[in-house]
DNA sequence: GATGAATGAGCGTTCATTCAT
DNA sequence: TATGAATGAACGCTCATTCAT
């Protein structure tokens, strides 16, 4: 066995190892990424990704179940950075439209701005692949949804208002979902446009609010 | 040349000749249509969609140069029926806002809910797949953006007032679209609930009428 | 039946049919030949020629059993215009070296210079292609070997001496035929030298001669 | 970086995977030279490749690039064994018609009967197949003219002679490959007569020389 | 853990040929 | 005779995945 003297506690060469797996681990990602976003993913092959990572077709495979599993891997990736970032926007202002519109700006500002690769993976590339990757999509929407939704309310309960209906708060996350996708894909990807993106950014989140306040009862 | 008394009007057999080649053409896309967005692009291969459409693999190829090209082809079909639908709703109720809640009110029922498999092919299906798809797509898109933007226009025009920016028409364009396409993704391929459908449509196009009102200036 | 008045004899109407036959299967053969050189046998398809011709591919296979049999018509006219052209060449100076030299002038001036494309179809785009075309080939160039051999016999008798050996003067005319098949190539097919083709024809001949001679026994 | 005593050098088991790796690209090789002879290049499929070699379609693409490309390794295969070969007959008897002779007869007896199966690759099977292959044999071609090309300006200049024109070296070139792929084919590939194939060859070699001979000037 | 050669099912596409009109 | 739409076998090639070293 590989025990050692400091039993329990593992050695330092164990955690060296352990760090270079994940680093291993994190570059091959980075490739697909990269590749996936730039090349397609139909476009691009597994021993493309090896070679961008400068690894071998195998040690992919040690570290990925398929190709497949790189792809929602991916995904998981955005979902985590996306809701962690603008979730963190949403309670810095807690419970207002204030917190909205912190939001989507941090959206623009601090995701699309800083990672369009990360864009292109999950409203162009990851798009109708396969039921498991779609299913995937599907779930990291519907939690974003979710997220949107109960940012909703909470503003709704806090400033004593309600909405049209009962699924009216959701109706309303899914429209802005839909606003922010497109805006990304529109000015980002199809057509170079970084440069006035955020005064685009900014237009969108005065529709956004809106759209919100004109969903206000009374 | 050809002997044929009545020189350049085409004969009756012609005619119908003329007449079974479209059929078949019609045939040979309403398979692909059905096929790509029940099983996916590239679940779907070329033998399948011969078999569904009862002809052979050559004659699928005697219509169409390859299989992109039935995608590209189906992209067209749905941009042709959405722009005209849509389009005839915009002009009944010339320039108010009536005009851009008709559009979307018949979006929702006489569009998404009659042809489901149209908005697979262009929300899903056809995302993502290549290069030359992805610039129909766009293509498609920025149609229907300069539509709205340009109905936007008016609706400003005549009202007299003016949007917070040069570019918002514009902002708000691919705004709408984007509630629109999510809309529809959300509650009718992921979620099969074709039932309260209309009552989300309505909410959304609610939400949208919202965000136009916010962008007006003064 | 088609019988008309004057019996036997084949009616106006009927030789004009016959000859216009004639011309529509001349135009098909010349398309292929055009298309076979320039594209390659294996470029070229049974639509390009149809198109080329001007006609139908059901026409094409009305008057040509095959693709292949095309390619072995197209070796037959080659065939019976480079054997009378070089044989009457060979004629007029009758039973001398002089005929020989005559006949290599007359088949680089005549025959390569005026048909290029019949020099690619025989020495190139027939060479390899399936048994059958092969065995006409082999069969023609047997002719012209015969051809050549006994020409050399006949020089021999008249001139009273004999070769080295009794196979000599088919190995003879095997080499005179590579020299010539060669040269035409080189010189024509694939640098194109048609400009002082003649000066290397002129040196060829001079070369044959040379060999011819040197196997004289005595 | 990879943890090895021996560093640079590569270990035992890497020398052996490397000659295994070329073994089995030269089995994939033979078998394409085997059956593009006897089957023809457009009779032979990958699949039948892959079979006679025992390997996969796969790995025969592992190797190479496709199937033409198999043919162009070919070529350049026969292009290296026969201009060694007959390069080394050439330098044995330097710079006499006796080399001239002797290269003749080495390439009939030492590469004609050893390897009729790579007479048949270059001058039937690549020939008129497509463009690059055919550039490929052009370029052989023209390396085997211009060895003998200046073999018989090196022969020239010892014996201080002239021949009749500048070009006349080339034209002789030229006119010596065309005798001997003709007697080769002829008399190897579709009449089979290896038993008096050396008379033959001997019979041409003399009506090469006496070709030669003829072009001296003085 | 890492490698990369080997696999082979699967797919898109071509095109010579046929035949109803 | 002439047409050209229809056929479908055949083939070249790809690439995700495996596994012996």
């Amino acid at each position: 066995m590989s025990s050692n003297k400091n039993d329990g506690k593992p050695s330092k060469s164990a955690l060296r190892r352990q760090r270079e797996k994940e680093h291993r681990c994190r570059t091959i990602l980075t490739a697909a990424e990269k590749l996936f976003s730039s090349e397609g993913y139909h476009g691009t092959n597994m021993e493309d990704i090896a070679d961008y990572a400068e690894v071998s077709v195998g040690t992919v495979y040690f570290y990925f179940k398929n190709k497949q599993d790189l792809l929602l891997h991916l995904i998981d990736d955005v979902g985590y950075n996306l809701r962690k970032l603008v979730g963190d926007a949403f309670r810095e202002a807690d419970s207002t439209l204030d917190g909205i519109q912190n939001a989507g700006i941090t959206f623009f500002r601090d995701f699309c701005l800083q990672y369009p690769e990360k864009i292109s993976i999950i409203f162009l590339e990851a798009v109708g692949q396969s039921p498991e990757v779609e299913k995937k999509r599907q779930y990291l929407m519907g939690r974003i949804i979710k997220d949107l939704r109960q940012a909703l309310e909470r503003v709704a309960e806090q400033q004593d208002y309600r909405y049209r209906h009962s699924f009216s708060p959701e109706v309303m996350a899914v429209c802005i979902l839909g606003i922010y996708e497109r805006i990304a894909c529109n000015y980002l990807l199809w057509e170079e446009r970084s440069s006035d993106f955020m005064d685009v950014g900014e237009d969108a989140v005065y529709f956004t609010l809106g759209g919100i306040k004109n969903m206000i009862r009374e």
